[in-house]
This record gives structure tokens, C-alpha cells and sequence, in this order.
DNA sequence: CCGATATAAATGCAATTGCATTTATATATG
DNA sequence: CATATATAAATGCAATTGCATTTATATCGG
């Protein structure tokens, strides 16, 4: 019934447009550094933090936030760039683990200097430290469970 | 050369999952409801305002941020859908101007208490109403120009 | 007025995403 | 063990998005 307050209004309008923006900038660091967009760092980040293991693709989709569909395509794009390979699964027959190749890490690593750039340049140099500290937490509080 | 320092990737993070989370759960209100999109109704809102006028398509872009094709695309469904209506602009061959029709202010009339409730439930009721506000300011400084 | 350049908008085509369903294997229950 | 149910992953198809280019009209410099 009652609408949201003018408060919470003008939070959700800057939280879709600042994040729409800073996402923007970097993927576009990205590219035009020719290098693949963040979905893709995000996922080899992931997979590099198993990288003795190999993770599972429905774990991966968990701490990605992607839906299952998503992240099946995702894999199958980045397993065919040769970045990260599919391993069988002794555990359980129905799937498999994923695991990065020396080729994935490359590009990991290739990949960072040039977002955390931009991250600096779009981001951190626009609020001081402790405002940035700030920011983090309340976003972090405000995010659903 | 420099990383972020560490608040602000944990602020980048907060930023991208706390977004990403939001825009789902209002996005499935919507969808639960049996109405249009959110791209829809920011479309509809901006549209609305001028609607004495009516609004130049590069105009639109230029408000909800969007690129040129997905604007050109997004005005052409909702003409199709019947919720707003491309009229000859005489200032200016190449364009045209966009209007709102009784129906479009109807479904943006409906759509605004579903959108309101997703936004108090998931995101309103999470924060007091000065961190709501502290945090708007933040991420509208953090917003880049 | 004329050609050059800029701006508004649309579009062909490829890539990605979303939705619903399917396939395969695992686990639980009688 | 056999069947029912649950979970993991893939996929067909439609919708959307991205990219590059195109079309049309306007504006600017001579």
C-alpha cells in the first residue's frame, strides 16, 4: 500500500545507475584492452581459487549468482577458448569438475592489472578510504539474504 | 600498476552483488504480477513526464542510459504493445517524439504498487532511513560523470 | 546553394540470455 | 530391489542485446 520513502527511492535510483556506470567503464577497459568481458574473470577467479580440486559447476553457479543455464553456457564458452577444462567426476556420474588450465591463469592474470586500473580510476579515487569502507558495509547490509 | 586497495574491492563487490541481487527480486515481482519489465516502466516514467510534449527518442537514451539500438528496440515493443505512440516531430525530419497513451499511464498506474512493495520489502526495510540516505549520497558520489 | 560533416534513428547479423523442458544419474522409500 | 523423487547439467527455441553499418535529414563552411 504505503510507497517507499523519498530516501529509499533516491538510494535505489543511484544504486542502479552508479552500478550500471562503474560496470560500463570497466567492462569497456576490458575490451578495449581486447580482453574476454568480466563474466569471464569473475568465473576464473572462482575456478582458479579450486585449482587443486576443480569445482563443481552448481557450486560455481551458487557463488556466481548465475542461473543454471547461465552458467553451463558460460563454462562451455570458456572451456572452448581453452581457459579452464572439464574433468570427470568419480563422485558423481551426473556431472563433472571444472578446472583452469596454465592458458586460464595467463589470462587471469592478464586480465587484473587492467580492471583493478579501472577500478582505481572510476571508483576508489572518487571516496576517500573510510567512505569506501562505509559504502561496502552498507551495501552489504542491504543485500537480501 | 597499484591494486584497488582492499575496502575498494570489497565495496566493488558489495556494489555488484547487492545491485544484481535487488534488481532480481524486483524484476521477479514484476513478473509475478504479470507486468512489464522494470526497463518498461523507467521507460513509461520518463516518457510520462513530458507527456504534454512528448519526448525525443535521444532524449530518452540520454535518461535511462541506455545505447541508441536498445533504445530504438525498447521504444519500438512498447509502441507495439500499445503504451505509448511515435508522433511526427515537425522541428525535425530525422526524429520523431514519443507519447504516452491512456493505456501506457495505465499499466505504469499498476505497475508502481508492485515495484514500490519489492523495493520497501527487499530493500527499505533492511536499513534505517539515515543509512538509506547516507548511502544514496555515497553511491552518488561514487558515480562516475 | 553545394558539398562535407554531424546527428537521429533503424537494421542485419551474431552473440547472449531467458524459459521451459529434457536427459542422466543419484538418493530415498516401501 | 524397484519405483518415485530429487538433483546435475544440457538444450531447443524465442527474446534481447551488442556491434557495425546504413538511411535519412540537418547543419556548417565556403
Amino acid at each position: 500500500m504505503t510507497s517507499p520513502r523519498p530516501e529509499t527511492i533516491a538510494a535505489w535510483t543511484a544504486l542502479m545507475t552508479t552500478s550500471r556506470v562503474l560496470l560500463e567503464r570497466v567492462e569497456a577497459a576490458l575490451k578495449a584492452a581486447g580482453l574476454p568481458a568480466l563474466s569471464w574473470y569473475d568465473a576464473l577467479l572462482e575456478i582458479e581459487k579450486e585449482r587443486a580440486t576443480g569445482i563443481r559447476p552448481f557450486e560455481l553457479k551458487d557463488r556466481l549468482l548465475l542461473p543454471q543455464y547461465g552458467t553451463s553456457r558460460l563454462i562451455d564458452r570458456i572451456v572452448a577458448a581453452g581457459l579452464i577444462e572439464k574433468l570427470d567426476c568419480a563422485d558423481d556420474g551426473r556431472g563433472f569438475l571444472v578446472r583452469i588450465t596454465p592458458e586460464g591463469r595467463r589470462v587471469r592474470r592478464t586480465m587484473w592489472p587492467v580492471y583493478g586500473a579501472a577500478l582505481r580510476e572510476h571508483f576508489e579515487s572518487r571516496l576517500p578510504a573510510g567512505e569506501l569502507t562505509t559504502l561496502g558495509g552498507l551495501l552489504r547490509r542491504a543485500r537480501p539474504d
